[in-house]
DNA sequence: ATTTTTCTGTAACATATGTTACAAAGGCCA
DNA sequence: TGGCCTTTGTAACATATGTTACAGAAAAAT
């Protein structure tokens, strides 16, 4: 069954280890692999979290429930990627979201019990979880850096800073505004708009998704 | 050594173990106690952490630097809380934040390796470790939550319906406008035209501390 | 090549929040 | 009691961001 997703390879959780490791690691544990149809509901927010869950075709998306019942999509989650794993263990193990799919999917699903007997049994494995549960908690002190301490400017002053760090100064965008709004947490023209003043100040020649970076000093002030 | 320290058996990494436990866990294995004088700085944003470390006494606090060099207090950290378990391991392996002590402080230094080979010999201890970081990441998933997807009378609201959840209708404030504000990443005098709006539209009786809750329904429909 | 979809640029306008300021009320302590 | 400090209530004003809308450009699909 495992040998029949070879890209498992390329999971977080599996990192390091060939199909055939992976699968023998999973040879005398639980598991199922379970089939899903489009927009079938998968996990709904307040279930218990007593299994891993992996996506292994198909893609699958998170979405959030406030007091007043409206929903909110948080993220699309891909293969060969494990679903909710900062909430496998922790204070919390119920699911923060409704998990929903975007298309027939299919899922490997192991169970709580047999995640501990896989780390038991191989080193990597836990190694790999716990950088897991690291990034997401890294990933998430990021953003939570982004949409706390700076304006839309500064966030985008922030972003291609990050470029300059690598000695990048004409930047070639590898994100639609669409899609800066989003990791921003804004809406898209306000980052069309960020972008223009940011030009107009002279701090960066833009065009399209070509940027020039101008005023090095000048964005870093805009970090407020 | 370690027996010095009883209120280790608190620490949310040591949880469930005997002050001997811990000890005799810790007897072959390399640690350090290391103190620092009021005001010195324990770790520099970027350095790599390589290396566990638990507050024993005093008090120590993280403070983030952005790139025009302003440091922006994160949160203090008292005895017997561990440091940066989000960045042990990960793909960032360095502090993101600088560590000051507030005052005279010691800290139980314990090398990557070594946490391994606790991890190894002790299951509880990874359990527990798997649960911190995951504790970590929900907190943050949480206040990202908050960040991002409410208003200031939402985020109101939302607290202030943790107390509905309990059965509470007149609510006394545990907590001052000022520290309001900080939790909800917003300014003071915000957090008071928030609670003056509320009370304007009928939905709360706000007098200084003392809240009645009106309208939950209504309430409710400010998270939007 | 043509159509369709996505992306960008921009504008007018509405609104939430920050900024600054000050006065009144409540706690604390000497 | 009086004087200090913290907290609250509130106001006027500035500003950043959201909302909605539309048109042209670019990219993708047919």
């Amino acid at each position: 069954m495992i040998q029949d997703y070879p890209f498992l390879e390329k999971s977080p959780l599996f990192r390091g280890l060939s199909i055939e490791e992976i699968s023998s690691a999973f040879a005398d544990v639980h598991y199922q692999v379970k089939k899903y149809s489009k927009g079938q509901m998968v996990v709904s927010a307040g279930d218990k979290v007593d299994r891993l869950l992996i996506v292994l075709s198909g893609s699958v998306k998170g979405e959030m429930i406030d007091f007043s019942g409206k929903t909110i999509k948080i993220e699309d989650i891909n293969p060969p990627m494990p679903l909710a794993v900062a909430f496998l263990f922790g204070k919390s193990n119920t699911f923060p979201v409704n998990i929903i799919t975007n298309e027939d999917s299919e899922l490997l699903v192991i169970p709580k019990e047999s995640i501990l007997r896989l780390f038991q049994e191989n080193k990597m494995m836990l190694l790999n979880f716990l950088n897991a549960i690291s990034n997401r908690s890294q990933f998430l002190s990021q953003k939570i850096k982004f949409l706390n301490f700076t304006t839309i400017k500064g966030k985008i002053a922030n972003y291609l800073l990050q470029y300059v760090s690598q000695g990048i100064l004409e930047v070639v965008l590898d994100k639609s505004q669409n899609e800066l709004a989003e990791l921003f947490g804004v809406t898209r023209p306000s980052v069309g708009r960020g972008i223009r003043d940011l030009h107009n100040e002279g701090l960066i020649e833009a065009n399209g998704k070509n940027i020039k970076l101008i005023d090095i000093q000048g964005l870093k002030e805009c970090l407020k």
